[in-house]
DNA sequence: TGTGTCGGATTGTCGGACGATATTTCGTCC
DNA sequence: GGACGAAATATCGTCCGACAATCCGACACA
C-alpha cells in the first residue's frame, strides 16, 4: 500500500430516518417541547420532514424505544421522562454481553449500596422509612420462602435507592442490582441460615437510616454485601465467572 | 357502568415489531448467536418471522439503536457488543430530562471515583501507567488552554476507568463523568488556579497508582473532586441547580 | 498485478392501501 | 337544552409493491 499523504475522514451519510429521530431529539433536549407535551401525528411529522410515514416511523421508534417519547392512550405521540427500568434492562444486557464477572459486580455494587446508604440516612422521610418498616415485616412473615424474601429483599433496596433522594447514584445502581439481587433467591435456596440474616441485616440498616447513623449504615451495608458474597461462594459459586450463566437461567427480567 | 365482578387483565397485544426485536434479542442474548455473526438479511427474516420487510426494519431498528447488532461493511447485520458510550449517552441524556442536580452528580462521582481509584491502585498495567504518564506530560504543556485541559482531564479519569479493570464500574461511571468534566472547562476557564492544581492531583493519583496505594489514591480523588467542586461554586454556579441548562449551552456530546 | 465493467444482492426510501380502534361529530330523543 | 347513541373521521399497525443507490463478486482487459 502506498502511504496516504492526506488520510481523508471517512464518508458517512447518515439515514434520513437517524436524522428525523435527532431533530426530535434535539427539539426536548432543549427544552422544546416539555414532557406530557404531543409531539404531533405521524402524518403531521411526515409533512414537516417532507419524508415518507415508513421513514418516519423507523425514526420515532428509536425515541420511543429509548422512552422519550411515548404514546398515550390517544395513540399520539407525547414526551415523556425515560423511566430507570429502561435504561437499567439496556446496561444488564451490556453487561452479559461482555461476559462481566460477579466480582466486578460485587465491587461496583459495594461502592454504590455505601454511597446509597450514605444518602438515606442524611435525607430519608418518614413515609420512606414506614414503607421500608413494612418491608421488614412482610419479609418476616415468609422467611421460608426464598423466592418471596428475594423479591422483598430486592424491594428493599429499592426503597434505600429512592430514600437516598439521589437520581444519578440510583441510575449508576440499578444495573447492578438487577443483577446482584435475582441471584439471592438462588443462594437463599441453598443456605438456610441465609434468610435471617439477611432480616437482620435489612433490620440494622433501617435503624441506621432512621437514626441518621452513616457510619452504622455503612457497616452494615458492608455486612449485608458481605453476606451475599459467602452465601454465593457457599452455594457452589466462583465470583470470577461470568453473570450470564446464571443470569439466563434465571430468566430475563423484561419490564414490558 | 354495572360492576365488575372479576376485573380483568387489560388486553394488551404486543405489536409485531416488538415481537421481532425480542426474539433477535432473546436468540442473542442466550448465546445463540455470538458477536460477531451475522444474522441474516432483511429478506430472510421476512421469510422467518412471516411479517412484512418494514415490520422487520422497524424491529431491528431496535437492537440497532441499542447496539447490539451493527452493519458491517457488507450491509448485512450482525452481532456486536454494545459500545460503553452509546449506553452511557442514554443515560445523560434521562439525567437532563430528570433534571438532577449537580449535588447529585457530585455525590455520585464521588463515590464512584473512589471505587475506580481503588480497583486501579490494584489492578493497573504498566501499559495503562505509560499512558496515563503520556496524558499528564500532555496535559502540562497545555496548561494555559482551559479547553484542551479539560479534554485530557477527561481522558485521563477514562483511563482510571479503564484501568481499574472493572466494567460495571466503568459502566456506572460513564454517564457521569460525561456531565463532570465538560464543565470542567468552563472551571478552568474561570479559575486560573484550577489548572496546575488540576495536574498536581492528577500526578499524585498516578503515583499512588503505580505504588498500589488505594489509601493515598483515596484521598488524592477526593481532594480532587472537591477541588472541582469548589471550582464550580467559585465560578458562579449553584451546586443545586439542575444540570440541563450547563449541559445544553456546552452542546450535546454525540457520539457517533 | 492492477483496473474498468457488468450483473446480482441488499438496503433506504417511497407511495399507496386496509383493518382496527379511538375520537369527534351530529342527529335524535327526553 | 342536554343526554345518548350512531355515524364519520383520525390515527396507527401492518402490508404490498416498487425504485434508485450502493456494495459485492466475477470477469475481462491491460
Amino acid at each position: 500500500m502506498t502511504e496516504l499523504a492526506e488520510k481523508f475522514r471517512r464518508i458517512h451519510s447518515t439515514p434520513a430516518y437517524q436524522l428525523v429521530a435527532e431533530a426530535i431529539e434535539k427539539r426536548i433536549l432543549s427544552g422544546g417541547i416539555r414532557p406530557g407535551e404531543p409531539i404531533g401525528t405521524e402524518a403531521e411529522l411526515v409533512k414537516q420532514f417532507g419524508v415518507n410515514r415508513s421513514t418516519v416511523r423507523e425514526g420515532i421508534r428509536l425515541l420511543e424505544h429509548d422512552g422519550i417519547i411515548q404514546r398515550q392512550s390517544n395513540r399520539r405521540l407525547a414526551v415523556s421522562l425515560p423511566h430507570y427500568d429502561r435504561l437499567a434492562s439496556r446496561t444488564t444486557r451490556a453487561m452479559v454481553l461482555h461476559e462481566v464477572t460477579f466480582r466486578e459486580l460485587y465491587e461496583a455494587a459495594m461502592a454504590l449500596q455505601l454511597a446509597t446508604i450514605e444518602g438515606a440516612a442524611l435525607r430519608a422521610t418518614p413515609a420512606m422509612l414506614e414503607a421500608m418498616q413494612d418491608n421488614i415485616e412482610r419479609t418476616a412473615q415468609v422467611l421460608g420462602d426464598a423466592a418471596a424474601v428475594a423479591a422483598l429483599d430486592s424491594e428493599f433496596h429499592a426503597m434505600i435507592g429512592k430514600a437516598s433522594g439521589n437520581r444519578v447514584l440510583q441510575l449508576a445502581r440499578e444495573p447492578s442490582d438487577l443483577l446482584v439481587y435475582p441471584t439471592t433467591k438462588l443462594i437463599l435456596s441453598k443456605v438456610k441460615e441465609g434468610a435471617p440474616r439477611l432480616l437482620q441485616a435489612h433490620r440494622m440498616l433501617l435503624e441506621a437510616i432512621r437514626g441518621g447513623d452513616v457510619e452504622a449504615g455503612r457497616l452494615w451495608a458492608r455486612r449485608h454485601l458481605n453476606d451475599w458474597r459467602k452465601g454465593f461462594e457457599r452455594s457452589g459459586n466462583d465470583l470470577d465467572q461470568p453473570i450470564a450463566g446464571i443470569y439466563l437461567r434465571e430468566g430475563l427480567t423484561s419490564p414490558s
